[in-house]
DNA sequence: ATAGATATTTTGGTCCACCAATTCTTTGTA
DNA sequence: TACAAAGAATTGGTGGACCAAAATATCTAT
């Protein structure tokens, strides 16, 4: 087998060595559960040295690739990779914040998923969609526990909507609009105002029409959007008087 | 900066390694282009070996979170577009579920896309979109350069959209799909089809009215996720028979 | 002949010395 | 004093020795 994958020259990146295991692990030709030649095989038949091998198969290992296992070797795993997903979760962490784009594209995403979840939820689910709605009318003085259940409406709505890259997206969305959502909801008359947008969006899904669902999670985003563009703005003016 | 990181009890697993420096490198606090510490010196705070801090940081090269360069240290690379560079066909590695969720995510941020696009686009950039249509048309029997010109066009009209975080997910996005959308583009009928879509939505691009704009590349999208789809299970399909 | 214990071999993991590449500091010259 | 060149220090890259873990082979007892 490792005849099979030639050799790299001398010096050639990690990131090629790695290519080329990739490319011949992802063939077809390999059954999962396969074991790999040795660490010290493959460098000898790729023509570099042991570590640039290691190197390669540490990040193949990281990938959810290969499974190394110490004393025995290197198998091939055939299962999807969970890490991949998450690159773009990441990508939204590199660098400055740039909040404003982000709601932008937060409201676009809640919007999907609430148009999914009008067709995918369960009545279990809109039931407990319902005792969030009663949570937050319950709490419109306690801020914790209001934005606590405006939280759990939004995350049973995601998880209704049965699709993991949707959801993790808006998880890190949430986690970094937090600051900006909890300072836009301060005052009871604007927590009274998010009560009513969210039980229109309940009330919509409890028609299951997705055109409802739309038209309310809309409205509830271009008006949560102004609240928290509002609140950044007082931010920013608040930083050039401070 | 390495105190930040905290320590790792040696012998842990390599994967373990790369994810704390993932976590802290994606916590907001580091500037694109910063140099990390050495090698040497994040072996030391970490209190595991050099050769373990190598292989996680070669895995996050990998990824495109970091830039080694040797004799001068290792860099935050400087946004989410370097992320999952093409050297490596990361879709291959998604597995079938996250995939057709990953496909049904990025039409909803293209069709976004497009709508802001609609409204924003300049001149010349409705121009460059008609060379993109253009190189479309002249190369139907060349996928390489009909899939480049493909890419740009929706490279173009994400950056129209004047929006980042939408663009750096919409690039991670086509990073993850880039090989389904080769494989799905293999004939020349199909490349004759993606053409007539693309066509549609710059013909629309041209009134600058959103709605006919989204029309027009919810369709694109409908018919290239059915395609996108077809090449998946082609592609399980294959597997299990081979 | 078979099962269990022990020894040996093979595998991945770690460490260190040394080399290649780059950066920083010092020295020499105009 | 400013600039260029040389030297030193720092950085990542490589290979080999040795250790830890697992697999395989050999030996012994029944």
């Amino acid at each position: 087998m490792s005849a099979a994958i030639g050799r790299v020259d001398t010096g050639t990146a990690v990131s090629a060595v790695a290519k080329r295991l990739l490319d011949y692990l992802t063939s077809g030709t390999i059954e999962p559960g396969t074991r790999l030649p040795a660490e010290r095989q493959l460098a000898s038949s790729l023509g570099i040295g042991r570590s640039a091998v290691r190197e390669a198969l540490a990040a193949l290992e990281i990938l959810g690739i290969v499974d190394v296992r110490p004393g025995s070797g290197t198998y091939l795993r055939g299962s999807a990779s969970e890490l991949l997903p998450e690159t773009l979760n990441w990508g939204l962490m590199l660098g400055a914040p740039r909040t404003k784009e982000l709601i932008a594209v937060r409201s676009q995403l809640e919007i999907f998923a609430a148009r999914l979840a009008a067709e995918l939820m369960t009545d279990a689910q809109l039931h407990q969609l319902g005792n969030h709605i009663d949570a937050m009318r319950s709490n419109l003085g306690d801020r914790t526990r209001f934005i606590e259940a405006d939280l759990k409406f939004h995350l049973l709505i995601a998880q209704a909507a049965d699709n993991q890259v949707l959801f993790d997206l808006l998880q890190s969305i949430r986690s970094l609009l937090r600051v900006w959502v909890e300072r836009g909801l301060a005052r009871e008359e604007e927590a009274q105002l998010a009560l009513d947008e969210h039980s229109r969006v309940y009330e919509a899904l409890l028609t299951r029409d997705p055109n409802a669902v739309e038209a309310a999670m809309s409205a509830h985003m271009l008006t949560a959007g102004h609240r928290l563009e509002r609140t950044l703005l007082q931010s920013t003016v608040e930083g050039v008087a401070g």
